[in-house]
This record gives C-alpha cells, structure tokens and sequence, in this order.
DNA sequence: CTGAAAGCGCTTACAG
DNA sequence: CTGAAAGCGCTTACAG
C-alpha cells in the first residue's frame, strides 16, 4: 500500500492485468474493475487503494479483453480509395479528430485505386468488431456488401460520394450548385468556347457536377465542345491528355476548360503551357476542391472550396449519433461550398484568394424534407 | 450439407461463431479451429464439412477473441504529427502497404502538432495489445515513452526524425548530404548571396539537412546572411513571413533562399512575387522534400526527392523483422534521395522535371559499420 | 459494500 | 483423427 512500490517501471516484462491490480489492492477482480470505470458500489477507501495499485503496476487495461466481453468496440473502420491523395487524408483527419474526441480509434482501410469497394477490406473490420464504417469512395459495385451490411445491422456512413436509392446517412456538398456556380462564373466572364473536362461516371459526385456544368450551358445556351472528352479520371495526366487533345484537335480552340477537379485542371494547366499558350489570356482554367496548391503563388487556380476535414468530422458525428440509435431515418448533411476566384479565371491580379462570392449554404435533409 | 442454407444472408443479425460452424459441421469448436485453420489433425471429410458449414453461416472469426487468446494482435500502431499534411499521409500509405501484405491492420493515431509524442497515443495503442509501433516524429520529449516501450518489449521503429542515442531501428534518408548537394548546385549556378530558413532544431532531419547547408557553404567559402531566422517551423507561413522579413529588412537583397522543405519554399516563393521580384532572375529558391505541388506547372520548384512512401514501406519491414527477431541489432536504413532541378533554381527552361545528378544512395547501417 | 462465478469467442495443450 | 476443457483479461449479473 504505501511500501515501496512492488514492480516499478524498468524491470518487469509482463503487463500487469486486472487480477495484478485487485491482489495488489487486497480486493476481488469484480471491485477492481468497478473501481477503475468509477463505477458505484465500492467504498472511497478501496477505490483510493485499487487506483493507487493499478498507478503502482502500470496497469493498462486490455481493450481486446473488453471489447469482446462487452461486445462492441471502440473502433471505427475508415475505407479510403487512396490515403496518400490528400483529397481523403484531409478528411480522414477530421474523422480521427472527431473519432478521438469521442474515446474512439480509427482503422485505416485502403480500398485501392480502382475505387470499387473491397469486401475484404470491410471483412476485415468486420472481424475487428467495428462500432460503425465509413466509406468515402461507394459505387454501385460495391452495393452487395451495403446490403450486407445492413443485415448485420453495423452502422455505416457514406460521404463524398452515395449510392443512388441507398436509404443510408451521407455527408457531402452541393456539388451540382457549386459546379453551376463556378460555370456561370466562367460565363459571366465572356468565355463562350467551353470544354469540360470531368471525372469518371461512376462516381455520384461527378455526376452531380456534371449535371450543374450542363444547366449552367443550357441556362447561357453555351455549345460544348468534345463531348467525348467529358468522362475520364480525376487524375492530372488525365487532364493533361484530354487538354492536349483538345489543342491537337486543329479546330477552333476553347477559350476556357472546366475540370472536374483540381488535380485535372493541374494537367490541363501543364498542356496549356506547353503549347506555348497563356492562361487566362488565351484559356482559362478552372477546377474544383480547393486542393492545398490552388492557391500557390504563381499558380492560382480558380476553384471552388470543398470542406474536406469539416466533411469527416461531420460524418464520424453521424455515425455516432446511429450507433446510438440505430433506428433514426437516413439523412443527409450538405456542408456548405465556395467559389475561390483566383488567377486563371476572373481574377485580375495576380495575387490569389480572394473571398469567393457563392453563396454559402448547410442544410441537414430527411426523408421528410422530400 | 447439400441442403438449403439453414440461415441464408438476408435475415440474421447475430453473427455466427466457431460454435455454430462446429454445430452445422457436426464437429467439436477445436475441430471447426484446427479445419479452418488449415491446421493438420482433421479428417478431409470433416474439413469439408467445416469449411461449407463457414460458407453457409457466413462466418467470420472474431479476431478480438483470437488476438486474446494468442497474446498477440495483428495490428500495427502508426503515430503521425499529422495525417492531413500529404508528406506523412504518402508515407501511411506505404505503411499501410506493407502491413496489409502481411495481413495486419493499421491503426493511425494523431500526435498533434505540437510534434510532441502524446503519451497517451502510445497508451491507447498498447491497450489493442499492437504487435508493433511506428514513430514518425519522435523528439527528445518522448524519451520516456520510449524507454517504456523497451522494457514491455514492444517493437518500435523510428521514421524520418530519430533519438540521438536512442538504440532502435530507423529508416530515412541522409539528410546531410542531400542538403549539401542541393545548396552546392545553388552555387554552382553562381548565387552568392544564400538566406537558409530551415525547419524547427528540435527536429533531427532538421539539424541534418542544416549542417548539410552550412558544409557547403563553408566548402565555397559564403557568408550567410540573416543567421537569426535559420530556425522556424516547416509551414508555408513561416517561410513568407521569414522571407518577408528578409525582403523588408532594407539591406542587399539575397539571391537565393534554401528553404528546409517545399512549404517554407512555396511560402517564401509568394512573399518573393508580392514584393515584385521574379524567381530565378532575382532570387532563386529551392526546397526539400518534392511535394506534388513543387513540380507543377509554372511552379517548378526545385528540391529534393525524398521516398516517402518508400520510407513507409522500408520501416514496416524492418518492423516485421524485430517482431520475428527481437534481439536483432538496431539497425538504420537509408533510401537514395534524388536533387529535381526546376525552374527556380538551375533550369533554364520553363518545363520542369528534369532528371537529378545527385547521387542515387542506399545503405544499410548496423552498429558495426561503425 | 464485497466476492465468487459465468461468459465473451476464440486457440491449444491434453486425453481418448 | 476427434472431443472435452482450460484459459486469454476483462465485465456483469448474482448472491452474500
């Protein structure tokens, strides 16, 4: 008790337990445990002794232990196309910000660049006794394992992109408004020679931002150019091979590309250049997410901002509000976007980041709000 | 066995255990193991049985119980000071890599920005019973923990920054002499007038890559002007806020500013373009690391390359191997680095990516290569 | 207020 | 080749 202590640090190789502790403070293991979680039905006096033994032996209680006697862990599985793209590192920061906060940890699964959903992935966290899943990259592919899922009744959220008629929680961004937005800006500019440049079909996001391109076209009754180029992969070598096309084409050239994201304006920015042409006196440029290097000195792409770590956080929120109750409709929280007018489109000087204009909004839908 | 699954997908939500394979199988729970295990001592009838039964329940096994069992988890605790800046998030992803070829998990924790090792990132770690540790920006305030984690006889390697007399595994770079070569080709393109504005002393990349600098500039006999704002932190804010200063400071203009890494560089690249100066012609600049920002169009910036996703991988390994063999010799693996010359410094073309001349290097060090 | 005991879902000696 | 049983380190009714 108040002798030396046992086992100090710096000798000793075997983790003390609960059963360590209680001997140590002279109790059962049942009073030792109550005494640790400040649980009632033990007296001050033993509860004093029973954290002063465990603080003695070092004791670190065995969360695999616990979770397996309670059922349920303190884990949330995180499924990422690619962690390297800062796209879903800086939202995976938000949801281990929110994760943590909450007492929880974070399984970090790469589902790989092909962007279809591994089961093996979500087999895996399943094993470890996840209290809840996020996905960030869900296509229709991986429908089957939602469904799973479901059946298993294991909380789940979706953000950035959603399966369509999937009756499950999702966090993301207007995506049609802003791309209407940052179009209609490329409008309002006097640019009447468009080529959009976007990302793959399969992702709901692109399509939604497809879909705001095109209304913003209609509403002007803007013609596209290269239609075919439209779909492709949210990569800079594919912006800088579609843009090269485009200027190889031999026609009449656009005099502005707008890009599914920022990555493919980048490459699009590198072919411009490359032909020895100037953005954006000749073609300007304008992507979208608001990637750390928009706002580069000398670059300055014109963008719209995506909130990506507020995105993360949001969605670890919702995912512990069902893990509460299981039994809460589906929802949908749209986080608010920005159009960062930079440089290569509607900005004349060549310092960046001037506040954007667009409307700023939030909303949280339900099935109700129709 | 050939019937209609019993309990189909569908319509269960507890799920199976090891006990209900062995039920429909109609073996005992060490028989279902041993079969699912693929472990010798059953029958290949029964192990038949066994493993349709599994297909039918859908089984998974619990690996929290299986880890209790064994003692021993297949998770890997990776601590980054912070998963959104793409340099640590490029080096999870090799990380990640790694242990998933190995089967293991990955839990990343967050150990703030202070930079400071959070005892209680470790705690929470040793508490899932991780069968390794990775430190990515260990300081000589985490010296404790580390001690700690020898005596439980945890594994642990160090990445990037690593413990003076600290006696573990590391994986880097060299530091020095990438810094050397790259200040030795800012004079070699007759610039004779350098400001270093480096990263933060209580880093050893940073200490190394400083005594890099100050080699070459002793070997070529050159002043260093502003000595007092060497030391800062590795962010974009700081290295505009340093170069202003030193723009602002009234005194003979500086024609190059070697930055401790590519966000100090890009920030001091925009401070350089506010102040109406032109990079390379009036003041050339370089930086360290090769982020994907530094080889864009109309940036180019020239650096270092550092492997970072390469270090991820490299220091799993050697992880995986103390974990095999905890009495192995600590050992340091050093990757080849790589000097990408660019726009802002030794480029005279405007594209970028020109293949480096620095010395490609990679070494193994044990303690008895002195 | 306290203790003895069952149990979470596995693995693994140990007997048959 | 197979089965009965102990045990990993906790938590939690259940008796005293």
């Amino acid at each position: 008790m108040d002798g030396p202590p046992r086992r100090g640090a710096g000798s000793r190789t075997r983790r003390a337990t609960l059963a360590d502790v209680a001997r140590e403070a002279g109790v059962s293991t049942a009073a030792a445990s109550y005494g640790l979680n400040g649980l009632p039905g033990v007296s001050d006096e033993s509860c004093a002794r029973i954290l002063a033994a465990a603080e003695t032996l070092g004791f670190r209680p065995n969360s695999l232990a616990r979770s397996l006697r309670k059922g349920k862990s303190q884990v949330l599985g995180l499924l990422l196309a690619d962690i390297a793209n800062p796209y879903y590192s800086e939202m995976a920061s938000g949801v281990i910000a929110a994760a943590t906060r909450r007492n929880h940890q974070v399984f970090l699964m790469h589902t790989g660049l092909n962007e279809e959903l591994h089961a093996g992935a979500v087999a895996a966290l399943l094993q470890h006794q996840c209290a809840g899943l996020l996905f960030t990259s869900a296509v229709e592919a991986g429908r089957p394992t939602f469904d799973e899922l479901s059946d298993l009744a294991v909380p789940y959220v979706q953000v950035v992109r959603r399966l369509a008629s999937l009756p499950a929680d999702f966090v993301g961004i207007d995506d049609r408004s802003a791309a209407w937005e940052i179009a209609d800006h490329v409008f309002q500019h006097g640019r009447t020679r468009p080529v959009i440049l976007n990302g793959p079909a399969v992702s709901s996001a692109s399509q939604e931002r497809l879909a705001g391109y095109r209304a913003a076209l209609e509403a002007r009754s803007v013609t596209l150019a290269h239609p075919e180029l439209v779909d492709g992969e949210l990569s800079s070598e594919s912006g800088r091979n579609r843009a090269s096309m485009v200027l190889e084409a031999g026609e009449a050239l656009p005099d502005v590309l707008i890009c599914g994201n920022d990555m493919i304006a980048l490459g699009a920015l590198g072919a411009v250049t490359e032909h020895g042409l100037r953005t954006p006196e000749d073609i300007a440029i304008v992507g979208f997410d608001n990637m750390t290097f928009a706002s580069a000195p000398l670059l300055g792409l014109t963008t719209v901002e995506v909130p990506r770590q507020a995105m993360g956080q949001a969605a670890t929120e919702l995912l512990f509000e069902r893990m509460i109750d299981p039994s809460l409709p589906p929802r949908s929280v749209i986080l608010p976007h920005r159009l960062m007018v930079r440089r290569t489109c509607g900005s004349h000087t060549s310092s960046d980041l001037r506040p954007g204009k667009g409307r700023i909004s939030s909303r949280i839908h339900t099935p109700a709000d129709g």
